[in-house]
DNA sequence: TTGCTCCTCACGTCACGTGAGGTGGC
DNA sequence: TTGCTCCTCACGTCACGTGAGGTGGC
């Protein structure tokens, strides 16, 4: 801060936000050199140069390569900046796009996880769910000995075709409790969780149950759905839906990954006795 | 696409959407291994480990560090996943932020350019204008033989512990005409065209004119401006506004920057005769 | 002499991208 | 033999970060 009006690297970093090394490099770049260099070599730059770099850096921030602006600034017009400015508005909302898509998805995962490490895993309950939307994915085909793998595998496929989101956890469908019990690992349709679907997981009562188990391994869940409707005297209607709520993402010993059950049920009307 | 029910590397990229290139490289962190590598060293992975990687993608892009994913999926248990779900939602916010932010900052450049290109520089004229948001700064002293360069940078210095975005344009603030004439390249104060400012450019109508050269240099657009308002029986009502609208940003040639002058009118009252 | 700022190499880092040269099954 | 996919090095790239060793003014 010497009589020059001009500021060092260091005064220039500290008003501009910009660290030093960045400065430098910029300068290396030919990007923005300063304005003068004193006797020693040392850079002094513009007060108006705070603008400057800080719109570079604003544009860096946006995806905007280094070369891109190094290029246009040694071509420099009006009509040239503001094509690249207009650029940055256009990419501006695919940006936004892409955040809101990451955030809906990390924010999926967090509930699943969440509700996965506070379910009472013995119980058997009957909650009331809202409504949830997902992607129902094809039928599936189980002939000609298809497995579990192949199967999904298919999905994936299918999803890649028909833009289903492939980023949201997966789950199994099933169309009825019987469907269920004869192959707990072959589900019906497969389903994405992503919030945009136009289908949905209906929205009522459901029994909701848990096991622990690599993909596909049910355990005894399915009887002890059925016991405890009949012991409650619930009647099934409706498809049921396997959701993994702990799996490879957040546990190692793939036995002990948790999935949920759910399948939509009413009381039984009482016979009249 | 065999019988394993096992995707090689070329279809698990194409259903996963991430490169080959990209996926070698989690495998080499450790981050994301095939389940199974073949008898000639090829990698095979399982279907479920789509929606694995594309999470791992996804945490990627909201700016957490690969060596970050892979040390806790090295001790991964879902209240550690968990805790990483959170943080990461917590700077999804901070992100949109920075990203509005910017988008900001280039939208106000662009609207000055795209109205610098479009001027009419060699015209005075009347505007009706809305009120503009801006950022006042301190009054500026120029005693002590001080020139624009160095108010300028305490502006900055200001800005900076009155945490003023310097990253938007600057523009000159005048008292009034006559202090414009009078000194054109001392601005009684500087002011940010920040959208976010509780000030403003008032609304109104304006006398509008334009001028060609470096910063400060304002040729002789205060006399034209007196004299548009001498034919016009127009008098003169609050500050004045300097602009540049086409400056370093654009402009290679110094002496070609383009400023507008601004400064609020009403018609005279005419005299009765 | 000491402390401070600044300088220029040069090398490291992060998350890949890009060949080069080789294998292995139809 | 040809074509295809896959492999492992090794080196390049982008936007910096981090010293090492030296200068120059109070």
């Amino acid at each position: 801060m010497n009589g020059t009006d001009l500021l060092s690297i260091k005064d220039f970093s500290v008003f501009s936000g910009i660290k030093q090394s960045v400065l430098r490099y910029y300068d290396e770049l030919g990007l923005l050199s300063p304005v003068k260099r004193g006797e020693n070599n040392y850079r002094y730059y513009s007060p108006q140069q705070i603008v400057t770099v800080k719109l570079i850096n604003v544009l860096n921030d946006l995806n905007t390569t280094l070369k891109e602006i190094g290029e246009l600034e040694k071509h420099r017009t009006p009509e040239s900046i503001l094509d690249l400015l207009i650029r940055q508005e256009n990419k501006f909302d695919a940006e936004m796009r892409r955040l809101q898509a990451a955030y809906s998805i990390t924010h999926v995962f967090r509930g699943l996880i969440q509700a996965g490490i506070a379910a009472d895993e013995f119980r058997i309950s009957v909650v009331e769910a809202d409504a949830l939307p997902i992607i129902l994915g094809p039928v599936n085909d189980f002939a000609e000995n298809h497995i579990f793998y192949e199967t999904f595998m298919r999905f994936g496929q299918q999803a890649h075709n028909a833009r289903v989101n492939m980023s949201y956890p997966v789950g199994g469908f099933f169309d009825s409790i019987e469907s269920f019990t004869a192959e707990p690992s072959q589900p019906s349709r497969f389903f994405s969780l992503d919030p945009t679907g136009l289908e949905s997981k209906a929205a009522g009562r459901y029994l909701v149950g848990y096991t622990r188990g690599y993909y596909g391994e049910m355990g005894d869940i399915g009887d002890r759905l059925l016991a405890y409707a009949e012991e409650h005297t619930l009647s099934f209607n409706g498809p049921l839906y396997v959701i993994y709520m702990l799996d490879e993402i957040s546990i190692k010993d793939t036995s002990q990954y948790l999935a949920q059950v759910s399948v939509q049920v009413s009381n039984k009307r009482r016979r009249r006795t």
